[in-house]
DNA sequence: GCACTCGATGCACCGACTGCAGTTAATACC
DNA sequence: GGTATTAACTGCAGTCGGTGCATCGAGTGC
């Protein structure tokens, strides 16, 4: 890797994690795109060449989440389907080891603003997952709406257990499970075969 | 009702109906609270006397339509439960004979600022739904997540089947009807009492 | 008629975000 | 190694959403 793609790397990186501190610190609204970049040891203007809107700098990784998500929805190692996937994922992502993370979800919990990013970043997933359905069941309005339904249902389950586990720091896993396969049957993989000729 | 009252809910009014009229013409970012205002015949200072953010003037009932479904889930009036009176309340949310909710919903599926407001306003139905449900469950860190991750979920049903029928203009009931009795059972009560001693 | 309330207004201000015109350092090319 | 080019960064001026404050003036209660 260059070493201008490093910098540029590293300078994304401090403005998220100083980002992320002072939101936690200091409260979301207390706390100034200016002030991050002096924390950062950049320009203001800086910011904005990282990240679109303040509250993006507190999900520095979403672009690759959501890449990886859709790639892997796209060969083979998706496990099943793309809602069963997203519970895996889903609980890959409420490894303990990770404290940013967890930092990150009760901050959610707390900061509209934050909320609002978050939910721009779930209709990435939500494109991502129908775009998935419809090529499974074709493209006709019926399939759309319902590709549409299940999509966001799914990504609410897995919005509102994400966000217990970090706050509660219980195990949101089995709920999620249980609600999935209540929609969708066992291993989530209904919707594929059956809803089609319902 | 005072004249007061009448002259401010008027003001409001025009506000409203100026701005969706604006946003639809030549879209939300290009359209400026200062253009609205002085469209309604009102200084700008006045539009946020009324609306608290420029894409709060596009859903101007929301306040009302959230007390009414609050209430209703209070008293006896509810069909049911909250996750029924929500599909009954959404198709009388899609009255045909309500071109302006067309509009706005039609509106809702381009703008993101727009969603976002909507996502703000799924929020104060989810606390209504979610607190119904701890009501009939009693409150443990599991009904909490288990309330939370169904209202989630239903409100993800309901807004992609509302925002498909203003979109193309087809009965997206059934669809929202089906996932909901698929995971709640029939009339969408199931979650009321089996769900309690899973 | 008089005091009061309250919606509307103008003004100054903050902060998020953008376009543009540089500067400087890394890189590619010869 | 020297030169042209690229691209990250910067400063500045500007737009726009949103707020606090003092004020005006038309309704309202008495």
């Amino acid at each position: 890797m260059n070493q201008r793609e490093m910098q540029r790397l590293e300078t994304r990186r401090t403005l998220a994690e100083h980002a992320l501190r002072l939101f936690q610190e200091q409260g979301f609204d207390e706390t100034t795109v200016d002030e991050i970049a002096v924390a950062a040891g950049v320009s203001a203007r800086t910011f904005f060449l990282h990240f679109a809107t303040k509250a993006a700098a507190a999900f520095p990784d979403h672009d690759e989440r959501v890449a990886s998500f859709t790639t892997r929805l796209g060969d083979g190692h998706s496990p099943g389907n793309p809602l069963l996937h997203l519970c895996v994922t889903m609980a890959g992502g409420l490894d303990p080891g990770s404290p940013t993370r967890r930092i990150r979800y009760r901050l959610l919990d707390k900061v509209s603003a934050l909320r609002d990013e978050d939910a721009r970043t779930d209709r990435d997933y939500e494109q991502a997952i129908v775009a998935y359905l419809m090529q499974a069941w074709g493209d006709t309005v019926e399939t759309r709406v319902r590709a549409n339904a299940i999509a966001n249902a799914s990504l609410g389950i897995a919005r509102a257990c994400l966000i217990a586990s970090s706050k509660d720091g219980i195990d949101a896993n089995e709920v999620c499970f249980d609600l999935m396969h209540r929609m969708f049957g066992s291993p989530f993989d209904v919707p594929l075969h059956s809803l089609k000729q319902d």
